[in-house]
DNA sequence: ATAAAATCATAGTAAATTAGTAGGATTTGA
DNA sequence: TCAAATCCTACTAATTTACTATGATTTTAT
């Protein structure tokens, strides 16, 4: 039941791009390796998946670099948290079939405890977690 | 972000063990094993962690085996999945010290998604599960 | 007494996942 | 045209999880 250091750099990545949100401004791999202590290549790797899912854009090039896709109210950490964490979900059989005859009243927990997750991280701005209004 | 088994399989012995509670009678291992499609020797371990904590009573030698040690009302699903997951805390940082400097932010949200989950787990008996009320 | 059925204890191993490295291709601004 | 940056993908190391294996101990029934 641990969240993956993946989903916890990502999460600090987006903080960080938060705190520097403005339109025109990117901020550099780099710049960010150094703020969170990770190194630039795997960074990169979890950039690429928070691109791809939109939550952040890139200038390439020369004084590149990236920042929020939308603005720090418009984000959720359930949304970034989904993307870097396999939607988050607490036990396989959730969205498969499951072939435990006899326990499937355990099934239910699994979703509803699923559900309880992501409905108070879907709460949770960017901008509330910047300002620690928690 | 995954259940471990090990908790899953302890919970299904857990309802299993709900499901035959009285005073009196005992469930062998190998019943669950059979109940469950989990091997004996795996769940014998996983047991002994739930005696530990004081889930579960067992009679030894002949005829012997396990039963919950208190009534199914009485035992929550978050007390046994904490025993068998690690206390079910999301990162490390909740209870350590945490080094990352310019993050912390992120620390208040992971503390109260804990909570989160572990109050919702808590309100859940045994009792509860087994009948399917949810 | 003894055999059988059960729990108890612990060491070891295999499989899977996670975390991180590495190398280079591509793009763009000055 | 050079340097700074993103982009792409393959590989490897480390850790954790899941499970196997062996055997000791305890108790009941015959």
């Amino acid at each position: 039941m641990k969240m993956s250091s993946k989903a916890r750099y990502g999460l600090y990545v987006a903080v960080e791009l938060a705190k520097r949100y403005s339109e025109s401004e990117v901020v550099s791999v780099s710049l960010l390796a150094q703020c969170t202590g990770v190194t630039e290549k795997y960074l990169e790797q979890i950039i690429a998946m928070m691109k791809k899912a939109d939550i952040v854009k890139s200038n390439r090039g020369a004084s590149g670099g990236y920042k929020l896709a939308r603005a720090p109210e418009e984000i959720s950490v359930g949304e970034i948290l989904r993307v870097l964490e396999d939607n988050l979900q607490i036990v396989d059989c959730i969205h498969k079939d499951c072939s435990n005859g006899c326990n499937c009243v355990s099934r239910n927990l699994w979703v509803n405890l699923n559900r309880n997750i992501n409905s108070y991280l879907d709460t949770i701005s960017l901008q509330k977690l910047v300002e620690d209004k928690l």
